[in-house]
DNA sequence: TCATCCCGCGCC
DNA sequence: AAAAGGCGCGGGATGA
C-alpha cells in the first residue's frame, strides 16, 4: 500500500499536487493535475492508496459529489490534534514544536485590529514535512500500534462523516409535520399552535395571572413565586415537586415548546431537504474523542420525532447500539475478569444483579455509572463500596484516572489519546492552596476543583475508550458493507449506536455485518479479551421502532 | 442593534 | 426514583 499526498501549489490555484509515497514518507514521485480532473484521477487509481491531506472535511466532500468514494486516508489535521497531546509522543519533535498552523480550528476566525501585521505572513503548512514529522512521531513513540489504529481509526471516521452529510439521513417530512401537528395542534402562523396555546391559558389560569408571558423565565418565576410556589429556578425537577394546580400543565407545556422550538416545523424547514437530513458531523469535535456536529442538533434528536426518520420504499433501516458499552469497554481496559463475566449475557447490568452485588438492575445501572462518572453523593456513591469489592480492578483504574486529575496530571485513553491539562487558573488556584498559610476557603475551593477535575479525567479515559471502540466498530462495518450488494450505507452515528440504509432484501445481511464489526472491533482494541461487546440490533421501517 | 451570557433541556 | 461526565441549541436577558 502507498500513501498518496494532496497539496496546493499557492502559485497555481488550478492544480493540486499528488506526491507519491512509501509507507515511511519517502517521496517516490510528483505530478500535478488540474483541480476539476481530480476526481477522475481519483477513480481511475487502481493500487487503493491512502490519500493523505490536510482536512478530509474540505478534500472529501468534491470527490464525493463527482460520485467517488476513497477507501482510506489520514487527516493530517486531526491525526495532528492526537500526536500534539498524546503522552506516547511526548518528546518528538512534532510534540516540542512551537504551535504552528497545524493547531487550532479548522477555520480560524479573523485576526482583529493589527496587533500581528508586523510579525510577517502566518507559517505556511507544508504537508508533506507535516506528514513526515507525524510518521517520525509514531515510528519513535513507545505505543506505534495503539497510535497506528487510533490516527486510521480517527481519518476513517472522518470519512465516513463526510460520506453521512453527502448522503443524509432518510426523513419523512410528511411524518414530521403528522407527528407535531399530533402533540402540539395544526400549525399557526404568527402564535403558538392550538394545544400548546391552551396549555399555556391553563397555566396562567392556574396562577391566576391572564397576561403572564411562559416564554420569558424571569416572568415565569415571578409568577409562581407569587402565587406561593416555592421554586428557586423554573427548572422541571422543581416545577416537578410542587404541588399545586399548575404543575402539570406547566410541565407539558414546557416539553412542548421545546420541542416546537428545537425540532418543530422551522427546524424541519432549515434542515430537511429532498426527503434527507444532513447535519454537519465534527468528528473528533470533543476532548474524549467523541463527535460533535454542528447545526441541525443531530446527536439530540428527541425520542417524540424519531418515527420521521424512515427508510425508503423498499428499504430498511439496521439500527444498533452497543448496550452498557462504557462498562464493558471498563471491564476490557482493567482486565477485570469479574466485571467481564457479568457482561457474558446480553444485559451487563443484570448480571451484576445476578451476581449478587445489589438487588435490582435499577440500583446496578446507577452504581456502574455513579463509578465512571464519579458519583460522590446521594444513592449511587452509597452502592461503591459493594462495586469495588466485587469489581476491584475496574473500579481501581477509574480511581486511579480521578486522582490523576485531582494531582493536575493527564490520563489516556486505551489508546492513547490524551487528555489537555487543567488551564492556568486552576494550577494557581491549586498551588495557592497548598502554599504555606493559604486560607481555608482557598484550601477548600481548591479541593473542590480538584475534585471536578478528577471527575472529568475519571470519565475521560472510559468515555474516550469507548469512543475509539466505536469509531473502530463502524470503519469495520464501512468495509463490510462494501461487500453486500445494492449499496447499503451508514447514514447516522450517535457515540455508541449506527445506522445503515439498507436495501430491505439485504438487511439481515447488514445485521449480520453489524455484529461481526463489534467482534472485530473488540479485537483489535484489546485482542484475546474475555469481555463480549452486545448489540441491540434492530431492522425496521423507521427510527422508533427500534428500542 | 448586535454580540455574548446564561438558562434550561434534548441526546449519549 | 436516584448523580455524575460529555455535548449543541434556542431563547430571553443583558450590556456594549
Amino acid at each position: 500500500m502507498s500513501l498518496l499526498l494532496l497539496v496546493d501549489d499557492p502559485a497555481r490555484p488550478d492544480v493540486v499536487g499528488l506526491r507519491s509515497l512509501s509507507d515511511d514518507g519517502t517521496l517516490l514521485d510528483s505530478s500535478e493535475v488540474p483541480t476539476d480532473a481530480l476526481p477522475a484521477v481519483a477513480r481511475e487509481r487502481a493500487d487503493r492508496p491512502r490519500w493523505v491531506w490536510d482536512d478530509t472535511a474540505r478534500r472529501y466532500p468534491p470527490l464525493l459529489a463527482a460520485g467517488v468514494r476513497v477507501e482510506r486516508c489520514h487527516d493530517l489535521r486531526l491525526c495532528h490534534a492526537i500526536l500534539r497531546r498524546s503522552v506516547y509522543t511526548q518528546s518528538s519533535a512534532l510534540a516540542q514544536a512551537p504551535p504552528g498552523p497545524w493547531d487550532g480550528p479548522r477555520d480560524p476566525a479573523p485576526v482583529e485590529g493589527s496587533l500581528f501585521d508586523d510579525v510577517g505572513p502566518a507559517a505556511v503548512a507544508d504537508p508533506l514535512e507535516e506528514l513526515q514529522l507525524q510518521l517520525a512521531a509514531v515510528a519513535g513513540s513507545d505505543e506505534p500500534g495503539r497510535l497506528r489504529l487510533l490516527l486510521a481509526a480517527e481519518s476513517t471516521g472522518a470519512l465516513i462523516a463526510a460520506e453521512m452529510h453527502h448522503g443524509g439521513m432518510p426523513w419523512s417530512v410528511e411524518t414530521h409535520d403528522a407527528l407535531l401537528t399530533d402533540l402540539l395542534g395544526p400549525r399557526r402562523k404568527g402564535g403558538r399552535p392550538a394545544k400548546l396555546e391552551a396549555l399555556a391559558d391553563e397555566v396562567r389560569t392556574a396562577l391566576g395571572q391572564p397576561a403572564l408571558n411562559l416564554d420569558s423565565q424571569p416572568d415565569l418565576l415571578r409568577g409562581l413565586r407569587s402565587a406561593g410556589c416555592d421554586v428557586e429556578s423554573t427548572r422541571t425537577w422543581e416545577i416537578k415537586a410542587l404541588e399545586h394546580p399548575v404543575r402539570d400543565p406547566l410541565l407539558a407545556y414546557k416539553k412542548l415548546s421545546r420541542l416546537l422550538s428545537a425540532n418543530g416545523w422551522a427546524w424541519m424547514e432549515a434542515w430537511v431537504h429532498d426527503g434527507r437530513f444532513r447535519p454537519e458531523y465534527v468528528p473528533g469535535g470533543v476532548v474524549t474523542g467523541r463527535w460533535a456536529t454542528s447545526g441541525g442538533g443531530a446527536l439530540q434528536l428527541p425520542a417524540s420525532i424519531r418515527g420521521a426518520v424512515r427508510a425508503d420504499p423498499g428499504w430498511k433501516l439496521v439500527v444498533a447500539d452497543a448496550a452498557q458499552l462504557e462498562p464493558r469497554v471498563l471491564a476490557a481496559m482493567s482486565g477485570d475478569g469479574a466485571m467481564a463475566a457479568a457482561g457474558r449475557q446480553a444485559d451487563l447490568y443484570q448480571g451484576v444483579v445476578d451476581a449478587g452485588i445489589v438487588e435490582t438492575r435499577s440500583e446496578a445501572k446507577y452504581a456502574m455509572l455513579g463509578a465512571i462518572y464519579g458519583a460522590t453523593t446521594g444513592p449511587s456513591a452509597v452502592l461503591m463500596p459493594r462495586l469495588t469489592t466485587a469489581y476491584p480492578r475496574a473500579v481501581a483504574l477509574v480511581e486511579a484516572a480521578a486522582r490523576a486529575g485531582e494531582r493536575g496530571d493527564v490520563v489516556s485513553t486505551w489508546l492513547g489519546r490524551t487528555s489537555p491539562r487543567p488551564d492556568a487558573a486552576w494550577q494557581a488556584e491549586l498551588a495557592a492552596a497548598s502554599a504555606e498559610g493559604a486560607g481555608a476557603d482557598d484550601v477548600r475551593a481548591a479541593r473542590r476543583r480538584g475534585r471536578d477535575w478528577g471527575r472529568f479525567t475519571r470519565n475521560f479515559v472510559v468515555q474516550g475508550t469507548a469512543a475509539e471502540w466505536a469509531l473502530c466498530w463502524m470503519a469495520a462495518l464501512r468495509r463490510r458493507l462494501l461487500a453486500v450488494d445494492g449499496r447499503p450505507h451508514l447514514v447516522f452515528f450517535l457515540h455508541d449506536e449506527v445506522m445503515v440504509h439498507s436495501p430491505a432484501a439485504v438487511a439481515e445481511s447488514v445485521a449480520v455485518a453489524v455484529h461481526e464489526s463489534a467482534v472485530e472491533a473488540g479485537r483489535l482494541l484489546f485482542g484475546e479479551t474475555p469481555v463480549d461487546f452486545a448489540l441491540d440490533v434492530v431492522v425496521a421501517d423507521s427510527y422508533d421502532q427500534a428500542k
